[in-house]
This record gives structure tokens, sequence and C-alpha cells, in this order.
DNA sequence: CGCTCGATATTCT
DNA sequence: GAATATCGAGCGA
């Protein structure tokens, strides 16, 4: 089985939604030490929200420009931007933006397991695989990722989190307005395969156009 | 099923 | 002090 492999770093130099689309049907891909010995967790991507630059979004971290927590989303892109919310949980982003944006980056919503399930049973304390990793929390929780993450390159398959390429693109990715979030609400910046039954949500009646991508 | 609410770090007012 | 890119427990229908 030949090796898919990861984007390079001029794929997550794109504006931030275009990526967040793209995204959808590929593989984040967690390598740990578990039990001495080595195991890959992870999943495939079904559902994702992209968060833009100063001024740009009035709904993301980096809209009032930088701080301390959001540096990531003004740095490299390809690389993790990692958070802690809600004093209870982790979100894993991957920043993307390109050269017309100061700041951008990718929220991974929800992946179905498809490897090292029952490492991440044990993270997560259940067994129940629809919400194992359906949801930005429960993800992170499953594949062990905290703030230490925050800034580690991800288009490295060697290292102990990347992003993989997959063989398959869904054949429907609709988009919809971001979840949790009350400002901007006019962006459709969420997106996600429809045919999943692991999405974080159910995608409720989705606009007309909504397939279309907001003409992208 | 659906709703309310507590936990509680970080940022902003 | 308030809001937040969340989750799960507890409750009632």
């Amino acid at each position: 089985m030949p090796k898919t492999g990861c984007f390079d770093r001029r794929f997550y130099e794109r504006r931030t939604e275009l990526v967040a689309r793209e995204l959808v049907g590929h593989y984040l891909i967690r390598r740990i030490l578990f039990n001495k010995s080595e195991h890959l967790l992870g999943g495939r991507i079904v559902e994702t929200e992209a968060y833009g630059g100063t001024a740009e979004d009035r709904a993301s971290h980096a809209y009032r420009g930088q701080t301390n927590r959001n540096a990531a989303m003004f740095g490299i892109p390809g690389r993790a931007y990692v958070y802690f919310t809600y004093g209870n949980h982790h979100c894993f982003n991957v920043t993307a933006r390109d050269r017309d944006q100061d700041a951008g980056a990718v929220l991974i919503r929800s992946i179905m397991p498809t490897q090292g399930i029952d490492v991440m049973q044990s993270f997560r304390g259940k067994n129940e695989l629809y919400s194992l990793t359906s949801g930005p929390g429960k993800l992170t929780q499953a594949l062990g990722i905290s703030r230490s993450f925050n800034g580690i390159d991800l288009t490295d398959e060697e290292s102990e989190i990347h992003i993989q390429r997959g063989r398959h693109k869904p054949s429907v990715i609709v988009s919809t307005p971001r979840i949790g979030i009350t400002k901007a609400l006019d962006k459709h910046w969420r997106f996600a395969d429809s045919t999943s039954p692991f999405l974080s949500r159910s995608l409720g009646k989705i606009p007309a156009n909504s397939s279309r991508c907001n003409g992208l």
C-alpha cells in the first residue's frame, strides 16, 4: 500500500475557508507511545470550520489582533494552533492563510475514528464510537492533544501529529454557519461531509446553495 | 429525545 | 465581571 503522504506548506498558504473545505476527507493522525509500544490514532476529517484574520472575521480569536494565545494563527501556515477553552477542553486547529490574510486557522470539529480506536476509547473513558471523536473537545481528548502541541508542524509524516492525505474525496461537502458563535453568522465557514454519521451536530436545514460553498 | 446547567482558563471590558 | 470556536450529567416529556 503506497503512502499518500502529507500536504506540503503550499497547501496551507491559501484562503482559510478554502483549506477548511479541502481538508474534509483527509486524515488527522497522532503517533503516540502508549503501554510501551507505538500506536497510530486518528481518523477521517468529516467537519471543519475556518476562522479568519484581524478585522476580517468577527468570530475569530484573531479579530482583535495578536495575543499570546492566538499567536500561532499569525505564524507559519501548516502548523497546529491549540487552545484551552471553557476551563475544560482543548481545541485543535491547523493554521492556514494566504498572503492577503494576517491570520487564519481551521478548527477540526469532528473526525471519523479509523485508527487506534481501542486507545482512543481508553483516553476518552467511553466506548461509544459515535461520540468518540465527534466534537472539537472530544477529539483532542481521544488523541491526547494538549497545549504543548501548539505550534507543532503538521506537514511531517514522522512527527507525533500530522495531516495525512486521503485518496477519496467526499462527493458532497456542505457549508453552514459555524457552531457555538454569536457573531458573523452570515459567514458559512463550517464545512462537512453531509453523508457522515460522525458529525458533531446534525446539519439541520441546509440553505439551498450551501453545497456550493458560497462561491468557492 | 430536548433542555438547563456546572465546570472553570483565558481574554476582554 | 462577562463572554466563550465545549461537554456531559441530570431532569422531564
